[in-house]
DNA sequence: TTGACTTGTGTAAATAATACGCATTATAAT
DNA sequence: ATTATAATGCGTATTATTTACACAAGTCAA
């Protein structure tokens, strides 16, 4: 393979993640303000290019790091974005993640070389974003409706454990959708998720609720 | 971005696909053997490097079409594989796709200026591959058995239609398990992938077949 | 015509999903 | 203390889906 064919010149690859938190019923992904050309003044997702001695899901936890300060998320690869012109610089295919935190982990939003202010953005408040981030996140926010149902991924959310009504409001503010109590308990219980600890809540003035804990690893299933 | 800065210089994509088929019974899949270095005589899923002019399912099915004549395939991206050391030469991430045919349709398997013969090899005598791809092919046949359930990717193996018994063997043949006729039946046609036709199949010699047809499109499924 | 083989359909039992009742445990007001 | 309020935890009846299995019908060959 020859570097300076130009049907293969200068090509890279980028690590993008859509970081997902829900705060108060409400689903939110973490945008950051470009302080450089290309699409400078435009919010985006957390991520940037792939450096050469570090593998895929390495690459995008050290641009979560370097953009934001949060260190130890769990993400997970999603889809590859590819399209020619994504990139108005040079041919750039972007390696999509998701992941999710708890807000309250992220004490400061730092600034970086090429980004200024980074913010939480509820799903349906975001504002136009540059590259193609808008199909990233589109396709994001399925993917995450997806994992939150057969992995752990919001272990990451409540690494202290979690109530039961916790939990079913954080899964009504995803999946943007409203569930019985009752099922629910039973539902989610039945997908081994999370396991019982002899823990109660004392938060809330009502009755305490029993506190759950996310699994380490979750087995998949079979659909047929 | 400064394109000669080493920690992303010399970056490319590979866009690599594993083609499957069925035959009697037997799930296969398209192998191609190298001509040149780096693991030159070496056997590896089809693929090549993404070009700058095309987008990444166009890349993957020009890669199919020069190295077997075979065109119109419809495939699916399924993961990205980025390992630092993935390719000897220099840093490329390969973008992974799958996809399925009917091996009839492949009349002959072209040589092409790296690559030196190609063959069918049932998924259980897979010779050493080169490269990452048997990474690359574990995780596709994963992927395989989770969309031939919800998607209309057997379609390509059945461009003609097919009956309802030949359609159970192949699924058993991929998924590697047996399904009682009569439930599987009911099973399939709930799923919504195929539409009945008025023809019947007048091969075998006994009862004939009713003739099913594969959807176009496929309508997605909620988990929750 | 009969036997062998295979396809299409139906039905009962087991399992899972949904709708909803009620007791329990906390806080706050009387 | 007692009672009202509010939310959690557990249980049960109903409905829908999945699984197991019986039987009739179409074709070829003897």
């Amino acid at each position: 393979m020859n570097v300076r064919n130009k049907l293969y010149k200068n090509q890279g690859i980028h690590v993008i993640t859509a970081l997902f938190t829900v705060e108060q019923g409400v689903t939110k992904v973490l945008l950051i303000k470009r302080k450089n050309e290309p699409f400078k003044g435009d919010w985006v997702l957390t991520g940037g290019a792939l450096y050469n001695n570090e593998d895929l899901e390495h690459g995008a936890l050290r641009e979560i790091e370097e953009k934001t300060g949060i260190t130890g998320v769990s993400i997970k690869q999603f889809k590859a974005f590819g399209k020619v012109n994504r990139s108005p610089v040079m041919r750039m295919v972007a390696i999509g993640f998701i992941g999710i935190i708890d807000s309250k982990r992220v004490k400061v939003l730092r600034e970086s070389e090429t980004t200024s202010n980074a913010d939480w953005f509820p799903i349906n408040k975001i504002p136009p974003l540059g590259y193609d981030h808008e199909e990233i996140l589109h396709d994001a926010l399925i993917e995450l409706r997806k994992q939150i149902v057969k992995s752990n991924m919001l272990k990451s959310l409540f690494p202290d454990g979690v109530t039961m009504p916790e939990l079913q409001k954080t899964y009504e503010a995803i999946l943007d959708k409203k569930f019985d109590r009752r099922n629910f308990r039973k539902k989610i219980l039945s997908l081994n998720l999370i396991d019982d600890t002899n823990n109660t809540d004392r938060f809330e003035g009502n009755k305490p609720a029993k506190v759950y804990q996310f699994k380490a690893k979750i087995d998949d299933k079979d659909i047929f």
